[in-house]
DNA sequence: GATTTATCTGAACATGCGTTCAGATCAAAG
DNA sequence: CTTTGATCTGAACGCATGTTCAGATAAATC
């Protein structure tokens, strides 16, 4: 067993998943082809398939492990008891994990029609676990009575589509910083679901 | 000049484009070839040409009947002094326009990479022009201190993204009624900008 | 230094792409 | 009934696509 240390592979993989996402996010999924990745890469086409079997799996990956990242560090956040310091403390995470990591985010959102049946129910499934953790949120407040909410569900996607279109104009070095930002959501979410 | 009138290229004409349309929608326009959108219309592609000068054209005129649509019929809605009244007549206006024409709203807010340079910077100014009238609610009702807004910028590109979002779960024949979808998003838009 | 084997090249495969165009078709105009 | 010309077909163009694979390369092991 050759090379099992320090191999190219330990670089190649994960610079092919790099390309690949960059490019997926810039020119979309169907317009980018394996020459175009390997050529990022510095490598033929027939090197990508030692790191996937094809082009959606590709696909598939970038997007499986974006929402695996999500959940983890959603996870990882401190919990709040009350339901609007949760609410806060999940419209802030939110922002912030999303401004982070745009091409994925782009990728996940614009891409998934190019999934395969099968990998889309996967990645559709995590995505309706995360909006149900916000969901969960407004649904205490109502009970607790804090909140003022017609349908959590719908509330808890309304809130979720103003949180991620952020991601459409929001630029590292713009007018307003990060921190400004959640300022401004907050806001907005808070006084949108308040009693 | 024989067959101008009810002539094959007023029938064919439009359907070229709604093919064109429900394809782009359904698969991305990358992912979808001129003998598809042929397939659909029942014809061969070569016919195509005589509706658009390319594949590229024919995207962009779709994109932009889509937004001249949206400002005509904006500009046809009763006009409102008081900006809640105009903010809530913005509301409902934008979820009804938008619920009715799934496919045009997925293209126009997908497929803008897919534009030249040129096209891009069109239709990229009609959005502008139209996301500018809700922010001059927004302005009119901080002036007058009925909102309480802290950057009024951000916050109607923040609404337009949370009313289009209605978009991406509404069925015409789900568990709410459009009437009811508005009351919900009026509510939710109403308390997140009141002062 | 010889062997092993992960990694990559480079060419090939069938298929599909957007677009062009000469010629067929046929309804309306004269 | 002939002419006209808008409309469409069907084949062709060069080129790009995703994927495969025999063979070259070279780093790690013995």
């Amino acid at each position: 067993m050759a090379r099992t240390q320090g191999s190219h592979s330990d670089i190649t993989g994960p610079r092919v998943r790099e390309a690949a996402l960059s490019l997926f996010a810039r020119h979309g999924y169907a317009a980018v082809s394996m020459r175009q990745i390997a050529g990022a890469v510095g490598v033929q086409a027939g090197a990508l398939y030692n790191y996937t079997p094809d082009k959606q799996t590709l696909l598939y990956e970038l997007m499986k492990a974006h929402m695996d990242e999500l959940l983890a560090a959603r996870a990882a956040e401190p919990q709040q008891d009350d339901p609007m310091a949760a609410l806060e403390a999940f419209t802030r995470f939110h922002i912030r994990f999303h401004a982070r990591r745009p091409e994925a985010v782009f990728i996940s959102y614009m891409e998934l029609r190019n999934l395969s049946p099968e990998n889309f129910a996967v990645i559709e499934d995590l995505r309706k676990t995360y909006e149900t953790q916000l969901q969960d949120i407004l649904q205490c407040g109502v009970a607790e009575g804090s909140f003022a909410v017609r349908d959590a569900r719908i509330t808890s996607m309304a809130l979720i589509a103003m949180l991620t279109g952020v991601n459409t104009w929001f630029r590292e070095k713009g007018r307003l910083s990060l921190p400004e930002v959640e300022e401004i959501y907050c806001d907005m979410v808070r006084k949108s679901v308040a009693a």
